[in-house]
RNA sequence: GCGGACGUGGCGGAAUCGGUAGACGCUGGGGACUUAAAAUCCUCUGCCAUCGGCGUGCGGGUUCGAGUCCCGCCGUCCGCACCA
């Protein structure tokens, strides 16, 4: 009697007797080869969404498909505890941000363990507890002794909602990352981490991760952003000086300006007994940060009246403030070439300043230069006294060598990469473990003090941070001299949190963060699977962060991730109410509002956000079709790096596999269907278990699944056979880390002994990969016109023989003799007329 | 503006090395079973058409042969952006 597989009763039984069994805790001592496993730890929100679903069932597969193949697999689980949405929690709701935060981890672990994930909870970790940030509070004081972290007063990026300050990083289009609020400049006393240091360390180690997105490389590339040229000094006529950074040396004779930035020393000394300087930097202050604002935005300069002297005495050059140079970038101030940067050319032309050619551009070589935009092309340099004849890269060299030689200026290289700021003006984070003395002045907190532990009672009635009302907290006495002192209130930036999580979970020591052997016997993470929105943010942090662990000794590793995955985003449609309210998709049906009967516009189809309302919670799906149905639709279709579009067709779909599927085991959990053996489907079953394997390794799920079907189509076509029956019995194992619910089901039902998680993947029988007969193409002028299945590895001669007596080809000919005949063999024959 | 990715049926997508385009899934049509429905099964489903022709964003090119390589456009998406 056939039955229907009943997948709550399936999910709740498996998962409970992996839990019991510790299936999935990974074993320290093991002698298997090890693959550490890793999906992005989530931010404790409330609850699971549809992106955690996909990433951690992409990340499921791999690590159960390891363990099937003889890996000793550690895929471990925690929580990015710390960060904005529990105080705003606690400022909305009246609850303590520790409390929200640990109700919220409580109801997604259990969310994740309805999905059945092969998790080692026994490692689980939560940022937010001191015996996580203690420890990372030492290794900020490891990297505070070795001049790895320093603080200074700068201007720093203040997001005015979230009242706290923001790394470049976290700036967007001039605007807060969270917040969405347009980010102020302010001047603050910050920590900095020297990530800097490293730029050409991190830039180099790029070229050793093969295994990540081409993408993800480039773009911390970019950020990184190395150039190299010459930094120089200009003398200037109030006998003071100003230096430049420029990576054109080569065009050092077309210079008709100095310009430094609104915020240079230079500018400010003359805004300070200059009004007229003084309103001007306060207007190139205010300029837009939008896009399309700076593509418009007018180079404006102010003459400070003072000029440069040509270290190579090509005359006298005038200063200018000027709105598009950067403090932030080189030194603060460039010289400009009209002719050959286009900046510098839209500068002179509105100043008119002269605009002098010194690289050729094709025929022309005068120095007076009348073209409509600068010139930025390769070319001879002209009109350049000992420069004259050479090509760019070569002038770029020989300047630079006679600027070393002179001792005017040396060669330099730099970078677009700013330190990381860490200070952050918030209660919920990991306070900063360092004492300020007004005798002993900055003064670290002894280990034995650590952790420095937040205090429990704050309030969060205002804006600002609780930690610096707090009555007592800040109050201590200084480590060094005994007098009062007060603590650093800050908290380091949530990302330096996640910069080191991936270390802790290879092993959890009480009195240090890490054990050295067991972190370097499983690090590197081999494969690290998360969002494409942390291709910048948190993996440029985490690989400074191991960077600086190895320069402390403390670690033996360059790079924390070998493999990288960035996975597509989970889409749904959106839908609009005649009013223009946004509409939950629970709310519409058959194109009309289900309250008011009203049609309802359907729009793009978008990432699942709460703002537009099309986000569908995974929680009532899971328990309607069950945790197997709802991992084999997220890996169904979609590629894994592209979106997914939610769809309940998808789901219907994905379930009613997973029902076929039961057929298949519960028919042969009845006893032997058939005897004898059937040639094709053991050809099609080996031809499956070697394509799944070589998928799930690529992380291709979309293709894993598509051989599955195709497995499956050839069993139900199949006539009863003992083929037919071993086809099926491996099918249970090659879906096993797909959906392995019912997988564990059918492997209790069939009689095979023990758990289908710690069963081997099925072997491949290479004999039977190979085909005895081929399908060989037949075209003539490369237009098919028939095929013929051939036996596998006949001759050239027999095959083009074959071909030209087909009547097919013959009709195609019309008479006219073959010129050519191509044969590939097993392939195809073309017949060239 | 700079850098990158992508563009294939009604839809998601497959085609790993230049060699049968459209696997697999979804949707839809037809049929079987059923009193009926659900479920399930069978079957068809790129376009136009009678032979046959046309088809991988558009226009060229290389080749016996191009979704795949080259040149030029168009479009969509992503990242960066006055970076000297």
């Amino acid at each position: 009697m056939a039955s229907r597989f009943n997948a709550l009763k399936a999910d709740t039984h498996w998962q409970q007797v992996w839990d019991e069994a510790q299936t999935f805790a990974a074993r320290d001592d093991s002698p298997r080869p090890r693959s550490y496993v890793l999906e992005m730890f989530p931010y404790p929100s409330g609850k699971i969404h549809m992106g955690h679903v996909r990433n951690y069932t992409m990340g499921d597969v791999l690590a159960r498909f390891r363990r099937m193949t003889g890996h000793e697999v550690l895929h471990p689980m925690g929580w990015d505890a710390f960060g904005m949405p529990a105080e705003n929690a606690a400022m909305e709701k009246k609850v303590h941000p520790g409390e929200w935060t640990r109700q919220n981890i409580a109801a997604m672990k259990a969310q994740l363990k309805r999905l059945g994930f092969a998790l080692d909870w026994s490692r689980e970790l939560a940022t937010c507890d001191p015996s996580y940030y203690g420890h990372e509070q030492s290794l900020f004081l490891d990297f505070y002794r070795a001049g790895l972290v320093y603080r200074k007063e700068s201007a720093v990026n203040w997001d005015p909602v979230d009242m706290t300050v923001l790394a470049n990083e976290q700036v967007i289009d001039g605007r807060g990352w969270r917040s969405g609020a347009l980010v102020e400049k302010r001047k603050l006393s910050q920590w900095f981490l020297r990530i800097t240091r490293f730029a050409d360390e991190l830039l180099e180690g790029l070229g050793s991760l093969a295994h990540w997105p081409d993408k993800v490389r480039l773009m911390q590339e970019n950020w990184i952003g190395k150039s190299q040229g010459l930094q120089f000094r200009f003398g200037l006529s109030d006998g003071d000086s100003v230096e430049v950074f420029t990576t054109r040396p080569d065009t050092i004779f077309g210079a008709s300006f100095v310009a430094v930035a609104a915020d240079h020393p230079i500018a400010q000394a003359l805004a300070a007994r200059d009004p007229a300087a003084a309103a001007f930097v306060e207007r190139c202050k205010q300029g837009g940060t939008t896009a399309a604002e700076l593509e418009t935005q007018e180079k404006l300069g102010y003459d400070t009246g003072l000029t440069a002297a040509h270290p190579l005495g090509a005359g006298d050059l005038p200063v200018y403030i000027a709105n598009f140079v950067l403090m932030d970038y080189g030194t603060g101030a460039v010289f400009g070439v009209p002719a050959h940067d286009q900046r510098d050319f839209e500068f002179a032309s509105k100043y008119g300043l002269p605009i002098r050619r010194v690289v050729a551009d094709g025929e022309r070589t005068d120095p007076a230069f009348d073209g409509e935009e600068a010139y930025t092309g390769p070319g001879t340099l002209v009109n350049s006294r000992f420069l004259d004849g050479l090509a760019v890269e070569e002038a770029k060299r020989v300047v630079i060598e006679r600027a070393e030689r002179e001792g005017w200026g040396q060669g330099s290289t730099v970078y677009r990469l700013r330190d990381w700021g860490v200070s952050r003006q918030r209660y919920w984070g990991t306070p900063i473990p360092i004492i300020h003395c007004a005798a002993c002045g900055e003064v670290p907190v002894p280990r034995e003090q650590l952790p420095v532990a937040l205090p429990e009672d704050v309030s969060f009635d205002v804006p600002g941070n609780p930690l610096e009302r707090h009555p007592t907290w800040k109050h201590v006495t200084c480590p060094q001299c005994g007098g009062d002192a007060l603590r650093d209130t800050d908290t380091l930036d949530t990302f330096a949190d996640s910069s080191w999580y991936f270390i802790r979970f290879a092993s959890q020591p009480e009195d240090r963060p890490f054990d050295r052997a067991q972190a370097e016997r499983w690090l590197p993470v081999g494969q690290y699977i998360g969002g494409v929105e942390h291709a910048i943010l948190h993996l440029l942090y985490a690989r400074f962060w191991t960077r600086a662990l190895r320069h402390v000794g403390l670690i033996d590793l360059a790079e924390p991730f070998t493999g990288l995955f960035t996975q597509g985003m989970v889409t749904h449609e959106t839908y609009k109410a005649a009013d223009g309210r946004w509409l939950a998709p629970e709310e519409v049906g058959g194109g009309l509002e289900l309250a008011s009967g009203l049609p309802v516009t359907v729009g793009r189809v978008e990432k699942m956000s709460k703002s537009k309302k099309n986000t569908v919670d995974p929680a009532p799906i899971v328990d309607q079709y069950g945790a197997d149905a709802v991992r084999w639709f997220m890996l169904s279709d979609s590629p894994p790096e592209r979106d997914l579009e939610w769809s309940e067709n998808g789901i219907e779909g994905a379930w009613r596999f997973v029902q076929r599927l039961w057929r298949l085991f519960d028919a042969l959990a009845e006893g032997p269907a058939g005897t004898g053996g059937d040639a094709a489907l053991d050809r099609k079953l080996h031809q499956t278990i070697a394509s799944v394997a070589a998928d799930v390794e690529a992380l291709s799920f979309n293709k894993a699944v598509a051989k599955l079907y195709e497995l499956v189509n050839a069993i139900e076509k199949a006539a009863p056979s003992a083929s037919r029956d071993t086809a099926v019995r491996a099918l249970v194992r090659l879906v096993a880390p797909m959906v392995p619910h019912i997988a564990e089901e059918a492997w209790a039902r069939v009689g095979a002994g023990g758990l289908v998680a710690d069963a081997p993947w099925p072997a491949v029988d290479a004999a039977l990969l190979v085909e005895d007969e081929v399908t060989v193409a037949i075209q003539v002028n490369g237009k098919l016109r028939d095929t013929l299945t051939l036996p596998k590895g006949l001759s050239r001669e027999d095959v083009e023989a074959a071909a030209l007596a087909n009547d097919k080809v013959a009709r195609a000919l019309e008479g006219r003799a073959p010129r050519k005949v191509i044969v590939v063999p097993d392939r195809l024959v073309n017949v060239v007329a």
